[in-house]
RNA sequence: GCCCCCGUAGCUCAGAGGACAGAGCAACUGCCUUCUAAGCAGUGGGUCGCGUGUUCGAAUCACGCCGGGGGUACCA
């Protein structure tokens, strides 16, 4: 990564000029490198600034010292003293050339790197109840999640992704009750429908399907004696459904891990003893209470009902035991809606009580998803239900543009999903643009093929016009752009870096030809535009999007045709 | 009441204390006999919700307000 190049020359430059006696011996600071802010420089630091004080010189004293101290790179055209005392850095144009070599060299890998240092991280993702189809808010939870996989496995961690499966506990009792009711009703029965059962259409198509296979056969048998296997027939459905509509998205896991196989292997009821011994649990008003026990968060939370029935609660603490403990997994991240934020505080407490480092148990909330379409919220519109659905705005507008649209907000901001938009084929809609770039860069590619044109061989040090300069420059930044995606869990991070890349391609290619009569200069531009075509697909690879060789404008086809 | 997220261009949003605040879309003006015009070049558009403070320096940090959303179950 060319920030890491720059901190080591800088710390050369430092101890130069600490030998040079110029500047005094500095406590361990951070170098603080990173890409300009300014045209005039391509990487800066603020260090003079931030140790101004320390040292008792001003920051452009400091600065000059260390510049004056550095030694020649053939990395760098210049290294200057800027403002009120920014170190500024300007790449070499020869260098920055050359870089096009080491970008094809590392192929599919470029972007990747190892600060993980194969540490295994478990991400749980999203966990979404079995109690029926998937909405387009818990699409963003699940590309969330996928993307994030993608790309901490990209910055070198052991990734295992792993959906929860509720699988037990009222909700799904409640579903099986509906189910039963549903299948009664279709064969003309009358059962009683829970108040609170699952009203939602696909039950009724479920217990239709029941009665077409068994005919009365329930019916004779009496409710308790058919109530769990209902349950399993509902569970089985609705995970049926969750499957394909992830599937539609190339949404797959390591395991599926159900949360009723922690109550029949006694993990729940261990980690109750256990936190119990450690003091956290008590006993009220016929329930079992976990109770974190500090000052700041003295909320106490039901582990056992009156009834005898364990929570939720109570089976994520033996969930995130198995975890950490049993699997021994180095850290845990979380992917879930914000509105289990209340959720959090609860896990930190129990991760404490659990005496296991809360530092490795992250969250990533993502905030609420409207769906629009024709301008109108889905909620106020007539179509309402149309779009509510995952798997609905997948057939709509295909798997692409929804896990473009899925990641390319912050997690952090509730996210406006504009089907109209989504669904434009025009410039409207960036993630066409990305992935056009890319297709237009396989025509070219194509071009020069079928014209016998071979890149190999020529020096890249045709590379000189500024505009293919920049486009370097900018996939230069592709790696640490990964990078920080992963130490931030910010999935945004990758749309953004496509599309500025996308953009100064096309830029770069309405200005300059690739292809033409000077040979030496067409070779190197060959493998500038490979280079770039590698580079957007490894960005839409991690954002789990195609990187098509062809495209055809619908436009273009009709009027062809004419 | 308490907890979490958000408030930046007409709209949707990027901007992990730094240099003149950015992108996409929308609006307006140009550009296809030449490698894909799903594209490019250009123009206009801002009290970074408000107020105090911390700092050499604040859209960014702290505190307090004002708006919008979500959560606050012996549901999961």
């Amino acid at each position: 990564m060319v920030t890491g190049k720059i901190e080591a020359f800088l710390k050369d430059a430092i101890e130069a000029a600490q030998e040079a006696g110029t500047l005094p011996s500095i406590e361990s600071v951070e170098l603080g490198v990173e890409k300009s802010r300014v045209e005039e420089s391509d990487y800066s630091s603020t260090l003079p600034m931030r140790i101004a004080r320390a040292v008792g010189a001003s920051p452009r004293e400091i600065a000059t010292a260390i510049v004056n101290a550095a030694p020649a790179s053939p990395m760098l055209s210049k290294v200057g003293v800027a403002g009120p005392g920014f170190i500024n850095f300007v790449l070499a144009d020869s260098w920055v050339a050359e870089q096009v070599g080491d970008i094809l060299g590392a192929g599919s890998k470029f972007g990747h790197s190892e600060i993980g240092e194969g540490q295994r991280i478990q991400v749980e993702y999203p966990s979404i109840n079995p109690t029926g189809p998937l909405t387009v808010g818990h699409g963003r939870i699940a590309v969330v999640g996928d993307v994030l996989s993608r790309v901490l496995a990209a910055a070198g961690y052991d990734i295992h992704r792993e959906y929860y499966v509720n699988d037990c506990g009222n909700q799904i009792r409640l579903l099986g009750e509906s189910l039963y009711s549903r299948y009664a009703e279709a064969l003309g029965e009358e059962a009683p429908f829970p108040p609170t059962g699952y009203k939602g259409e696909y039950v009724r198509d479920w217990g239709v399907e029941l009665a077409a296979a068994h005919g009365r056969r329930y019916l004779d048998l009496p409710q308790e004696e058919t109530a769990l296997e209902f349950t399993q027939i509902a569970i089985d459905n609705a995970l049926g459904q969750i499957r394909d509509a992830l599937g539609q998205l190339g949404i797959e896991f390591d395991e599926w891990f159900s949360e009723a196989q922690l109550h029949a292997s006694g993990d729940v009821s261990e980690s109750i003893e256990r936190l119990r011994e450690r003091g956290y649990v008590i006993e009220r008003a016929g329930a079992t209470w976990f109770t974190a026990g500090d000052e700041e968060n003295d909320q106490e939370n039901v582990l056992i009902k009156r009834t005898g029935d364990p929570t939720y609660l109570a089976s994520d603490i033996a969930y995130h035991n198995n975890k950490f403990v049993d699997r021994g997994f180095g850290s845990v991240i979380n992917v879930m809606g914000a509105d289990h934020h209340g959720h959090v505080q609860r896990m930190y407490a129990a991760m404490d009580a659990m005496a296991i480092d809360r530092e490795r148990l992250t969250f990533v909330l993502c905030q609420m998803v409207h769906v629009i379409v024709e301008g109108v919220p889905v909620k106020q519109s007539k179509r309402s239900g149309d779009f509510e659905l995952l798997s609905q705005v997948v057939e709509e507008i295909g798997p692409d543009a929804t896990r473009y649209f899925m990641i390319f907000r912050s997690t952090d901001s509730q996210m406006d999903f504009d089907v109209d938009l989504a669904m434009k084929k025009s410039d409207e809609n960036p993630v066409h643009k990305i992935r056009y770039a890319h297709a237009r860069i396989a025509s070219i590619l194509r071009k020069a093929k079928e014209s016998a044109i071979d890149m190999d061989g020529g020096s890249l040090d045709e590379l000189r016009q500024p505009e293919e300069l920049a486009l370097i420059r900018t996939m230069l930044q592709f790696p640490e752009v990964v990078a920080s995606a992963a130490r931030r869990l910010e999935p945004h991070q990758l749309p953004h870096f496509a599309l500025d890349l996308a953009g100064r391609f096309n830029s770069y290619y309405h200005v300059h030809r690739v292809i033409s009569s000077d040979k030496a200069v067409t070779k190197a531009r060959l493998r500038l535009a490979l280079a770039v075509k590698r580079t957007l697909a490894n960005a839409l690879n991690l954002m789990g999007i195609s990187a098509p060789e062809l495209m055809v404008r619908e436009d273009d086809e009709a009027s062809s045709l004419n």
